[in-house]
DNA sequence: CGTGTAAGGAATTCTGACACG
DNA sequence: CGTGTAAGGAATTCTGACACG
């Protein structure tokens, strides 16, 4: 635990894959990036990559959508679900958040 | 907790990625698959899909081999470990394994 | 507005083999 | 034994644009 919730946050799923997990089409995938409602990273040659967090959302936001929900509707619950946190332990989450990404897989070995 | 520990077995890492999380090289993640020590899926089209197990089981793979233990040994070390656990508690494990990574992702919306 | 598609190119990945040792 | 590499091909991904509406 502190450790294994990093999975959910690190960027490491192609767009091929999030196409498989979420059954989206490219297409929508980088539409709502491009509405800022989904932010992958990129690899070096400049491909998207996803979080298992990501994935998730994207679901959440193709449902909105299907609901009739405006993708800057969307956008915009977005941040209020953000400000609904108070301001310093949102800041430390996400904070928390960037480390468990970058540094969060320990474990000893399997024997 | 429960659904959040599929995260780490579902193979849905290209190799690409896998190799700038490991350090190690793409012909060194083929090769432990030759010898047995790693069971990556594959897409449709045939690529690679690994875990954040899988890429955890690989760092290891790679320091032993740096300590001079030889593939072959390796993969007995890794049988040695299986059977360690009681059979039935053995085949249980599996099953969840398996279906936290089919199943696994059951959250609510960000909201 | 949200999504499909054809277009052309670039990055990624695959396999089988030769090399060193 | 374990790993590097060049080879040729196939699968994947990218961007910008046109289309419908």
């Amino acid at each position: 635990m502190g450790s294994d919730s990093s999975y959910k946050y690190k960027k490491v799923i192609t767009i091929g894959i999030v196409k498989e997990l979420t059954g989206l089409s490219e297409r929508q995938i980088r539409y709502y990036e491009e509405r800022k409602l989904i932010f992958p990273e990129r690899t070096p040659g400049g491909n998207r990559k996803y979080s298992f967090e990501d994935v998730e959302l994207l679901v959440e936001i193709a449902n909105k959508i299907e609901d009739g929900v405006q993708t800057h509707e969307i956008r915009k619950e977005m941040l209020r679900a953000q400000k609904k946190q108070n301001p310093d332990e949102m800041k430390r989450k996400m904070i928390q958040g960037q480390l468990n990404a970058h540094f969060g897989i320990r474990k000893g070995p399997y024997s």
